[in-house]
DNA sequence: AGAGACATGTGGCACTTTCCACATTTTCAG
DNA sequence: CTGAAAATGTGGAAAGTGCCACATGTCTCT
């Protein structure tokens, strides 16, 4: 066994660190070791790991988040779909209108559009089953946040389940705004056990459903599916579409930003 | 006018420093000297205002944002306190046996009995209303966590209101545990407006309360009042309690650890 | 039990940051 | 225009941090 056997010890530090950034944003390195009880040194290895893997960013002296509420989309290439995710995202905040009330679900290119809503002083109220969308747009003086009860998904920051779906039902709103984790020309589908009953319930409770995919998404398909194309769908994207997609799109009489 | 008048410089600073903070939840003092052409020194003081504000919180060799549900206790006792409370957890933690399903409201000490369950590897059913609580537990691989609706109350990184008071009445549980934020020989009180209603609730739905409040809470009072003592009714502390007070406890027949 | 891989501790040096006192510049009221 | 208050810059000592090489410790597999 080369990897499974794990040294309790360091995954446990790795585990606390990581559970401490989400309540305090910045932990200081010389405090960590003083509180583990072990050398500056062996702290400092341990955030270089966690660092390699995308989880945490150093800082002089610390440690912080990656990015406020942000997923660690672990390789490297994240950096680039950051730069989509949040032209897509601004794209996606231009169509809600002050006062609005909307549904947002969880995923990072939620969280983007939850960051532009946040920053834009926009006044919204939104219900969402992310708790780091809601975190994001709780320091915004202006949105008002209502979120959905459920079981958590620790890795996602995010409640689903029944009783998730059974809050949505009660609600009605003019737009819907979800991630899509694949988009093929069978339609939107979703990886994460439970999300694609949130999504669909999100979309039964709205007049206009935006989906958010960035390229990476496009031609993958994934196990659950959310909705094939139809009227009422808005697609935005920042890359062109492969034609049998696009084709699909018009086909079902949905609209693509 | 001794103040109105604003230099835009620092005030533009200031703006752009907290700006900064949503996307990035760490700014080196370096960088941003270095960006806005000026000394450190001068970065340093805009941080220590921003700071004296509650606005953000400092790192070595930077700025973070303030944790939500971080109140600013401010004063340095604030980590003594750290201690007693993590000290009132491990006693409360010891309640709850391994299968148990729990309530637990928002607060630090909530929190703090939070990381033990979730350190201890405790199997757990939680329901909660807090965030920051579900995000801690969610780390642990044994609990599970059921999250409450309801509006965000951005500050405490928690919902209330009558969607949450609604959803809790649907379970009920064999102990629930809650913070206090005052107690005098009138009982419990609660200075966070829609808190008590949430404690009520959960007071309503188990056999026995756990209250959780260290020194500092003991011997004050706030405006709502969440109950008074009675059977059924556990205090933990710390702190040995004033005469008035613990009469008034075993007068209700409440219960002290 | 012993070799070896992995984790952690130690010490030193270069570098960065903090803090403080004081000099300098900017701003504003009268 | 001028003086005072506020804002900003400067310099240096003390402290904190990063990183490296190497020593020590700890666990695993054979």
């Amino acid at each position: 066994m080369t990897e499974p056997t794990q040294r309790l010890r360091k995954a446990e530090r790795h585990e606390r660190i990581l559970m401490e950034l989400r309540l305090r944003s910045h932990l200081r390195i010389s405090d960590l070791a003083r509180d583990f009880g072990v050398a500056t040194e062996t702290i400092r290895r341990d955030v270089a790991e966690l660092e390699a893997g995308g989880r945490v960013a150093k800082a002089f002296g610390g440690v912080t988040p990656v990015a406020p509420g942000q997923r660690p989309d672990v390789d490297s290439r994240s950096r680039d779909r950051q730069k989509e995710r949040a032209e897509i995202a601004r794209q996606a905040a231009a169509l809600v209108q002050p006062g609005d009330t909307i549904m947002l679900d969880a995923g990072s290119t939620a969280q983007e559009l939850a960051r532009y809503l946040s920053l834009g002083g926009q006044p919204v109220t939104v219900l969402t089953n992310s708790l780091n969308v809601a975190i994001i747009l709780g320091s915004s003086e202006a949105a008002s946040v209502r979120l959905c009860p459920g079981d958590l998904l620790a890795r996602e920051a995010a409640v689903t389940g029944s009783e998730t779906v059974e809050f949505l039902r009660r609600f009605h709103v003019g737009r819907a705004f979800i991630g899509a984790s694949a988009i093929s020309r069978n339609g939107i589908t979703e990886a994460v056990p439970g999300f694609a009953a949130v999504k669909r319930a999100m979309m039964g409770q709205c007049a206009e459903l935006v989906v958010m995919a960035d390229q990476s998404k496009i031609g993958r398909t994934d196990t659950d599916l959310v909705t094939r194309f139809g009227p009422g769908l808005t697609l935005v994207t920042e890359a062109a579409l492969p034609q049998e997609i696009r084709r699909a799109l018009d086909d079902g009489g949905a609209r693509v930003l």
